[in-house]
Formats: structure tokens, C-alpha cells, sequence
DNA sequence: ATTGGGTTGGAAATCGTTTCCACTCCCCTG
DNA sequence: CAGGGGAGTGGAAACGATTTCCAACCCAAT
């Protein structure tokens, strides 16, 4: 029932090999090409990817994995991967694995079924520290975290720096008590609170902060406590936007006004960050470049495999907006 | 290089039909599966899934086509489809279209190469028209937006009853010039204007609406001068998220307290809709019913293919908040 | 006129599975 | 006891393309 190359063949009157070569990029001369050509058309041939991956060993696809796609940073960068993709004749897979170890190695394992081109990664910590034992058979970069060294090609932001600006930010706005709150699932949350610590010391401050589970649920029944102590923070900084969001609903919940009694800052420079009032001043993570570039460490290592691993750090932008005015009492 | 069924099948000393089988559901004795079995782990064998799909002609696999994965409507219902297809062993394939009937035309060029199991797909006004001259051979669901009649399945929102819940609301509180913001690229933004025009009608007044691009930009651009007019709206419903943002955005720079000054309702009960001081009133739409519904109506037709057309059409919410509190002056 | 290099087109092998078919057992029934 | 039927198994074809190999051809140079 479906047309084949064998009927486009018939069709044009040349064999199935040479309708091949004139579809791909095999020396035809021009007059059959076009033979071939008006033969696809009107036999309404396409070709079958199934059988083409088949016999070319190349899936051509690529395997976007991350934790959630409803997480914005996310969204954001599997936009830019699925475009890069397509403009290069390529497919995208996209996985969610809620920051579940079983998932992941789950998705890991289908991966390899599809003979992946290749796999950009957001894994969780358990996930990260086996991955050097796992034998994959394609290139992986990672995103958004990424252990030291490690043996895979990977595009992180440089969390240390953009906690410790945030922090300094903070300071310089006459803050003082500076708590922090941190997802506990990934790297990401780690190397934040690492950051957050060291700058905290270097301001001569105590450091304070919690370590959580990464929803805006935890983040509030967290802060209900936290934010009842009489030496609750003068202000937070939150290590994503969901906990960010968990904070001004807990803020608002105890009748805190921001940032006269609580003054907030996160990351990820969402739309709704600039439309609260007042704004929420943010560290803007580079989405764009991020899943650009992570498409091109894949491109460059599929062409040249041999190529020693490379990180790139990038660095955020401090975006103040009025959730951290100067501290006036 | 690759191990193929061959290979396990030589290790396990059967042929590669019963190690099919044996993976497969195909009959074969307990005592062979088990050594089947033994033989895949000690080989490390892994299915090659192109091979798998080409002789078995089912690609197992479903084609997800959007507008724009960062819209949140379409964010959330992805995940859900995704979900649903990875339980029934199925992979999903993402495509955003940004409203662009060529780039629909390719996607669905490349999606009929891929030899789909089935689609999703929220197509634009242009090509929703001509999808029935179009010959797909694999069944179609659409959500979002689907025309009166139409050859299939869909998913839709109850545009009209929304909207008019929306107006019933605003007028209610004591709101009268009541102006809409509609996209003009989907079907649903000309639904969701006709439901508006219609309500206004009802109640005895003036519709006065305007037609634009969905964008955050468009919408700022056309209330900047709508609302500098003596004659401006007390209230504006507008018909997706981005138009509501924009709106926030014109109103602010005006300087119009709302809702005092200016009355907002929209649509998609997004985060920060209710984090904004004062939170916005919107329809929320049963998303992750949404992308349920469409799976189902998609597997159904797969088992079924001679079922009738069936259109699902389901209720929003209208979620009050302070931005559409009663009017005092 | 013959040789040789460079194109061009066709036949056939190949990719890794699934599935069809034939065959063997073995049990059950008439 | 013979024959029918069902389950389990192996061999080989088939899925639909790409790719390799080889024959045929053209043209120029010796």
C-alpha cells in the first residue's frame, strides 16, 4: 500500500539505486534528477526514516532529558535544542524523569534502543556520580548540572558567582541576616549553597540556610516555621522559582511586606518576576546560549569524537528589581 | 560491534525467532525464556528499535504538534501526553510550529516519514481549513482548536460558555464597557471573541474587541493607545496569557490601579496569576484532562479506526480574584 | 585503434527484527 | 489405535531503504 523507492524507481524508469543517490547526495547527473524528482512528486513518495536509520546506522535523533519540562528552564532550553535540531535534519526525544534515579536509568536504557545521535542531560546527583561506570554508546553533554571533572562535555552556569552577586547584592542594600534556601535533588542546589556560604563568609556573616525538596509546597511549609522565629532572616535568597514562589506566598501568608519585612531574591528571570509588585530581583540564567551552545559541544564532539572533554561555565546576570531595596530602618 | 538477536540467540542456543518470541509475547516454553533471558543480560543484547519498527511497520510513536512549548497551556499538556505515551510504551515526538503554516506543512511532511502511530496537534486557522484535503495515514487529534463538523477528534475548551462566564462576572460586579483582547491566529481566539460578542449582547451591551497577534508586545502596543481614549474599557478580558500580560504591563506604565481604574480577566490559571498583588481572575482550563482525553480518544480510534468523529468539549473554571473586584464608584 | 581514467547506472548485499510456514511432538478424542 | 489439533521450535522470507561492487560507457591521450 505505501509507495516505495522501488515504485518512484519504476516511475522515472531508473533503478532504486540511483533514485537514492538522487534524493541524497550521490553524483546523478542533472536530467535524472529531475526525472526523479517529478517522479516523487507525482507518486507522492516519502521515504521511510525506519528503514533509512536501519540500514544507515544513524538515528538522527537526539535525547533531550531533564527533570520536568513544566520547570521554565527547561521549557525554555528545549526550544532552543529542538530548534537547533530541526534545522540540522535532526529529531528530539524529550524524557522527564521527576529527579527519579529509576527514571533516568529507565530513559537511559530506552536511549540506547533508539541508537541515539547523541543526548543532552539534566541528571540528578545519583544519576551523575554513575554515569562514568555506565558504557553509553553515544555522546552525552550535560546541562544545568555537572559534577568537577567528570567525563562528559557539559554547559553549567557558574553558580558559585551568581549566589555570591546575589548575596553581595544583598549586602550592599544594608542586609544583614541572609537566609538561603536550597534544592537538595541536584548539583545545582549544592554548588548554590557552597556559593552562598562563601560569600556569606567573606561578608564576615553567619551563614543560614535550608536544604529542601525542590516545590513550592515544601518551600512553604517550611518557611511557616522558619519565618515565626523571631530571628527570621531579614532577607531569602531561593535556589529556583519554584521555591522563590514558595516564599512570597509564605511571606504574604504571614503578612510580610516586601521588602520592608522580607526581602526576597531567586533565579531564573521569569515574565511573572517583573510583573509582581514589587519585582523580584533574579540572577537570569543565559537559556538561550545554554542550549545552543550544549547543541554545539554535541555537534563538534559527533564530528570529532577524540576532542577532550570540555565545561563551559557561564555567567548569569543580576537582574535588581524592587524585592531588595535598600533596607531603610 | 553492536549485539544483535542473533548473537543472544547463539548464546542461548535457540534460533533468533525464539528469542523474538521469547522477548515478545510471542508462545515459547518457560525453561527457554529463562535461558533467553540469561542470554540478553550476559550478551547486554538491546533491541534495535529501528529494525523492530520497520519490520513490524508500527513506529510506536506519537507526534505532538504546538504552537510554542513555552506557552504554558501547551507546557502542561505535554507533559501529560508524554506521560501517558511513556506508560504505554510509546515515545512522543515535539514540534513547535509558532503559528506557521509552512512549518506545520513540514512537520507534517516529516511526521507522515516517521511513520507516526498517531498525532496530536493544535493547529492554526490556515491549515486547520485545508487538513481535510490533506490524506494522513495515521489518525489525528486535535486540541485546543478545532473548527464546527471537521473529519477529527478533538479536544476543546467550551470557548463560549467561558468567556461568557468571564462577562457574566465582570458585569456582575457592576462592569459595563467591557472590551476583549482576542488572538488572531487560532481558532480559539475568534471562538473566544464570538462567545465574547455574544454575552455583551446578552446583557445589552456594546462589545468592542480588537484582533492582534498573541503576543505580550502586541497587546502592550494596541492598549497604549486604547487606554490613553476618555472612552477606555473599565474592564478587559483577554483571551490567553500573553495578551493578559501585556495588559498587566500597559496598565502599570498608564498608571491604572487595578481594579479600581481598570478591571482584568483572562485565561490559564498560571502560578503567578495568583502571586500578582491583586491576583488576576481566569478560566482555568482542565489541562491534564485535556491531554488525557486526547490520548484516549487517540488509542481508542487506533483500536476502533471505523468509530465516529467524537469532539470533546469541556468546561473551564472561572477562579475569581481581586483583579474583578465590584466596581464601588 | 587501444588503453585508461572518470562517471553513471544497475544488481545485489545489508541493516536487525518480526512473522510466515513447515515440522515435530504430544495429548486428547472418537 | 489412528487421526486431529494445538503448542513449541527453527529456517527463511520480508520490511524498505542505503551502500557496495561492478559493468558499461564516454572521451581524451598515446
Amino acid at each position: 500500500m505505501g509507495v516505495g523507492i522501488k515504485d518512484v524507481a519504476r516511475a522515472a524508469g531508473v533503478s532504486p539505486a540511483t533514485v537514492s543517490r538522487a534524493l541524497g547526495k550521490g553524483p546523478v547527473s542533472e536530467e535524472l534528477r529531475a526525472l526523479v524528482e517529478a517522479a516523487v512528486r507525482s507518486t507522492g513518495y516519502r521515504p521511510n526514516l525506519a528503514a533509512r536509520r536501519l540500514r544507515s546506522q544513524d538515528s538522527g535523533t537526539i535525547g533531550l532529558v531533564v527533570a520536568d519540562i513544566r520547570n521554565p528552564f527547561f521549557t525554555a532550553v528545549s526550544r532552543v535544542v529542538e530548534d537547533c535540531a530541526y534545522r540540522a535534519g535532526m529529531r528530539v526525544i524529550l524524557c522527564n524523569t521527576d529527579e527519579d534515579p529509576e527514571r533516568e536509568a529507565l530513559y537511559l536504557r530506552l536511549m540506547q534502543e533508539e541508537r541515539l545521535t547523541g543526548m543532552i542531560f539534566a541528571p540528578t546527583r545519583a544519576t551523575l556520580d554513575q554515569l562514568a561506570h555506565r558504557a553509553l554508546d553515544f555522546p552525552v553533554v550535560l546541562i544545568d548540572r555537572a559534577g568537577p571533572g567528570g567525563q562528559h562535555d557539559a554547559v553549567v552556569l557558574d553558580n558559585h558567582e551568581a549566589v555570591g552577586d546575589l548575596v553581595a547584592h544583598l549586602v550592599e542594600r544594608g542586609y544583614r541576616r541572609i537566609g538561603g534556601l536550597f534544592g537538595n535533588a541536584s548539583t545545582t542546589g549544592l554548588q548554590r549553597r557552597d556559593g552562598y556560604v562563601a560569600a556569606m563568609q567573606r561578608f564576615g556573616l553567619q551563614p543560614d540556610f535550608r536544604l529542601l525538596a525542590p516545590s513550592a509546597e515544601a518551600a512553604l511549609q517550611l518557611l511557616r516555621a522558619w519565618l515565626a522565629d523571631p530571628q527570621r532572616p531579614e532577607a531569602i535568597v531561593a535556589s529556583n522559582s519554584l521555591l522563590l514562589m514558595g516564599t512570597l506566598r509564605a511571606a504574604r501568608e504571614a503578612g510580610l511586606a516586601i521588602p520592608q519585612d522580607l526581602a526576597v531574591a531567586g533565579f531564573d528571570n521569569e515574565n511573572w518576576t517583573e510583573l509582581v509588585e514589587p519585582g523580584i530581583t533574579v540572577i537570569e540564567q543565559p537559556v538561550e546560549e545554554i542550549g545552543r551552545a550544549a547543541m554545539s559541544l554535541l555537534f563538534e564532539r559527533l564530528k570529532t569524537p577524540t576532542l577532550p572533554v570540555r565545561k563551559l561555565v557561564l555567567s548569569g546576570r543580576c537582574v535588581a528589581r524592587g524585592s531588595t531595596a535598600s533596607r531603610t530602618s
